[in-house]
RNA sequence: GCGCCCGUAGCUCAAUUGGAUAGAGUGUUGGCCUCCGAAGCCAAAGGUUGUGGGUUCGAUCCCCGCCGGGCGCACCA
């Protein structure tokens, strides 16, 4: 949580007010700067700071009367050309648009855009997606995907060391029910060309037939001891499973534009469980209860963890544990961070309080998500009500190619169709991450296909009708704008200096928050700001000096809008 | 029964983590393309923030009790 400033704008305010304070208040020692933070009505002026109210308790003297002892304390910074004392303490700050404007310009020329670099020197492991091997990834998927992605470049922008790793359901009882129904329910022209698609229907099947045939649910158990064992035909068959379903999954990830750096399944894990077993023995964690292996934690208020099944079996909380042990050892993480849906929140607090215990020294965070379900309730393989994820991104992508063909009937096909996937893809990912993880989504094709008001096109639209402005003046003037001179005179262009300045800070809290939404909202805002300056500011059709001046917050309005969509893993199109 | 989460405009959601007059989209109604891209802009209407109390200068936010909904609670992950 970032509790104190963070734009450059703010830290420069925050150190007068600093200043200010103290020599209202010889005798205290503030604890913190005070934080300043953006106004929340543009009436009152540009900044707020509140400090007055949260110190006046241990000043024994009454907000109001402090914050104004601090202004006349100090004579005001150059940067502000006014400050006064509002309501019941609050300090309303004006500050002139050329000192916004040169911070912008500072910030936007920033290979980092303003973007702390906090996470430098510092690794971590990011575990999300993570879908079954042989089962096609369906709407479910998308949030974990999407949303932990959207944390991989956030983490990555502020300089962090992060670890990608997609953590697959590639291990477990259900691969003996699928190896006996590849066997016995394809013909062989399918075993030949295998998919994903028809891995499921013979596990559907198989499993079926486990719930009517004891004998059916004996063989599959058997089948399942030999791949354990290591049986060559059972574990050939499986790896091609594996194979198969990664092809599939990138087939996916690749259009959402999504990259891990490491792909370690549970079976990764298989070796290393014993040892864990032994672990827990040695540091007497475990003990044994109804013939399964427990870890008690009436301690922290949670039920029993089981580490190893009555039937000597192995599950989850004791592949897990393997897990963190292992990338504690490889990676030497600060933080291991899962991105899952909400149902997972008790494992997780179970197997995060067992390796507290264990003693590995990475901090531990689930970030979980709401579920997402259809109208009608959850959904799930067995009841055939899925919605591929592959169905719902072609879906995504015509209805935007419908929209890209009426507007743009002049370009060419290739050129369409590759503008329909940035827009249709991208609509599909601002649905998710415009939204607070923690809520759940019923999903409605409507709604996650929004291509209007807030969604990624508006957005995209934004940032296209900039390029297209940019390249008229490059054509008109000759020379490039990033020099230009900048003379903010209106009240839209100081509100969209304010707001560009606003960035790095909602990149940060987006990511400390684990929200992306917070950063997706803001460039919303920013997106509508440059919208109405837009409509009532003429760029090319202006005087000289504010024709260069509109032309250069176009400029920086542009990088701002890509720099923030790229962290959301939104593309922006020059034309759309 | 216990635990976690949610409840905000007709609908879908925000609210800078306790700040000022609770904001957007959508839908409804009206206006704006001889002018840099109308996937846009401007305006109107729409609210006792589920409910009852409490904490304080100040509560959508924190605490307690209800009501309604979602999810989880020993060998599936």
């Amino acid at each position: 949580m970032s509790e104190t400033s963070v734009t450059p704008c703010e830290v420069a305010l925050s150190a007068w007010l600093a200043e200010a304070f103290t020599a209202a208040l010889p005798e205290q020692t503030l604890a913190n700067p005070p934080r300043v933070l953006s106004i929340t009505n543009p009436q009152f002026g540009d900044f707020q700071c509140n400090e007055a109210m949260a110190l006046a308790k241990a000043a024994k003297m009454p907000p109001r009367q402090l914050a104004e002892a601090a202004l006349a304390a100090k004579p005001l910074p150059p940067m502000v050309e006014k400050a006064e004392v509002a309501g019941p303490g609050f300090i309303n700050i004006t500050v002139s648009s050329k000192w916004l404007a040169e911070q912008a310009a500072a910030m936007t020329s920033d290979q980092h855009l303003g973007i702390p670099q906090s996470g430098i020197g510092h690794t971590v492991v990011l575990d999300y997606s993570s879908p079954n091997v042989a089962k096609p990834m369906h709407i479910g998927h998308i949030r974990s995907t999407v949303i932990g992605n959207a944390l991989d470049r956030l983490l990555r922008a502020q300089g962090y060391a992060v670890i990608a790793d997609n953590h697959l359901g590639d291990w477990g009882t259900q691969f003996g029910i699928l190896i006996l129904g590849y066997r016995n329910f394809l013909t062989d022209d399918e075993r030949t060309n295998l998919t994903v698609e028809l891995l499921e229907r013979v596990y559907v099947q198989s499993y079926n037939k486990t719930k009517e045939d004891e004998t059916w649910m004996e063989q599959c158990r058997a089948e399942l001891v030999k791949l354990q064992q290591g049986d060559a035909d059972n574990l050939a068959v499986w790896k091609r499973f594996i194979d198969i379903s990664i092809n599939e999954f990138n087939r996916v990830y690749a259009r959402l534009d999504v990259k891990f750096d490491i792909w370690r399944g549970e079976s990764y894990y298989n070796a290393m469980l014993p040892g864990v077993i032994t672990a827990l023995q040695d540091a007497k964690l475990a003990t044994e209860s109804e013939g399964a292996l427990i870890v008690d934690m009436k301690d922290e208020g949670l039920q029993v963890c089981i580490v190893r099944k009555s039937d000597g079996a192995y599950n989850y909380a004791t592949t897990d544990i393997a897990t963190v042990r292992s990338r504690v050892q490889d990676f030497n993480p600060d933080r291991i961070v899962y991105v899952t849906d909400e149902r997972q929140q008790l494992h997780f607090k179970q197997f995060f309080a067992i390796c507290g215990k264990l003693g590995y020294k990475a901090n531990l965070q689930h970030v979980w998500f709401g579920l997402m379900r259809l109208p009608e309730g959850t959904f799930s393989t067995r009841q055939g009500n899925v919605i591929k994820l592959e169905a719902l991104l072609d879906e995504a992508e015509a209805r935007a190619l419908a929209i890209v063909r009426e507007s743009r009937p002049e370009m060419p096909e290739a050129q369409q169709r590759e503008l329909a996937a940035a827009i249709g893809i991208g609509a599909v990912k601002y649905a998710d991450l415009s939204h607070d993880p923690k809520g759940m989504i019923v999903f409605d094709w409507d709604r996650a296909l929004a291509l209007d008001g807030n969604s990624a096109p508006y957005l995209q639209y934004a940032y296209a009708r900039i390029c297209s402005l940019i390249d008229k003046y490059a054509a008109q003037v000759g020379k490039a704008p990033e020099a230009n001179a900048l003379a903010p005179e209106t009240p839209v262009e100081k509100q969209l200096l304010l707001q560009l300045l606003q960035f790095p800070a909602a990149a940060v809290s987006a990511s400390d928050a684990n929200k992306p939404n917070i950063l997706a909202d803001y460039l919303y805002a920013l997106a509508k700001t440059y919208s109405s300056f837009y409509q009532s500011s003429p760029v090319l059709q202006a005087d000289e000096a504010t024709r260069d001046s509109r032309v250069r917050l176009c400029t920086m309005t542009a990088a701002i809008l890509r720099g923030g969509l790229t962290l959301l893993g939104i593309q922006t199109p020059n034309r759309i």
